[in-house]
DNA sequence: CGTCTATGATTGATCGGCTT
DNA sequence: CAAGCCGATCAATCATAGAC
């Protein structure tokens, strides 16, 4: 029938994947939070900031990997690795320098 | 009709490896809008997303720019016009403001505002 | 260059919370 | 207490970008 709908009222769809970078931020913080990949405005303002795209799109991003994620945990798993051992060292620096900065700072 | 057909692949549940967490189980109602099927099957509702027509849209599209919020009678009487279900044009009607307040927000300040200091 | 998959966006409808 | 609205999210789908 009319399969042929909104033919160019969808044109605006020219969409462009997001760069590596900002993807590698917007997946760090997802598998970061995985208990609760749920950023609050605030959250996601500043990944837009950091991702150099909209709110909006940070909101669709994570809608997407939600729903994706847990359709196939499986397919995932791989990539959830991968960034939780980056967020592991990112977590141990920060705990080194929080050491680091204590014994400096003894009162 | 849950049925975990096999073992769900996950037989290594040490290490950091991701875990089931409740966002992961949440799952929706299906929709009850649709109007009782009229293939005969008594009260089973479509339970599936509704397709509006061009022309269903084009009509709530005009009736949107002439009020953005609906009265119960505007309702009725669009309701019946599009053959849509009343709970269908108050839900499309909310629906259409929150992308219109997403539109405005968004066409407002694409380049570097100022303000993100807060 | 065509086919298949990954991915961003759209949207009818649901969920929880608050207001009327 | 029921009904409407908001804001966020879900879930299915569209259409294209990218992998092969």
């Amino acid at each position: 029938v009319m399969i042929l709908r909104s033919r160019f009222l969808d044109a605006r769809r020219k969409r462009r994947n997001f760069s590596k970078q900002a993807t590698e931020i917007l997946n760090e913080y997802f598998y970061s939070h995985l208990s609760n990949p749920y950023p609050s405005e605030e959250a996601k303002e500043e990944l837009a900031k950091k991702c150099s795209i909209t709110v909006s799109q940070v909101s669709n991003w994570f809608g997407n990997k939600r729903i994706r994620y847990k359709k196939n945990i499986g397919k995932f798993q791989e990539e959830a690795n991968l960034y939780a051992a980056k967020t592991a060292v990112t977590a141990a620096h920060a705990v080194a320098a929080a050491v680091q900065n204590n014994q400096t700072n003894s009162p | 009709e849950e049925q975990e057909p096999p073992g769900p692949p996950e037989p290594c549940p040490n290490a950091s490896a991701a875990q089931t967490f409740d966002w992961m189980r949440v799952k929706r109602n299906p929709p009850k809008t649709g109007k009782t099927s009229e293939l005969g099957l008594l009260g089973q509702p479509n339970a599936i997303r509704t397709n509006f027509s061009t022309k269903q849209l084009t009509e709530l599209e005009k009736e949107f720019h002439f009020n953005k919020y609906l009265t119960r009678a505007r309702r009725v009487e669009i309701a019946a016009t599009l053959e849509l279900n009343e709970t269908q044009v108050k839900i499309w009607f909310q629906n259409r403001r929150m992308k219109q307040k997403k539109r405005e927000k968004e066409g407002l300040a694409p380049a570097s505002a100022s303000g993100a200091a807060k």
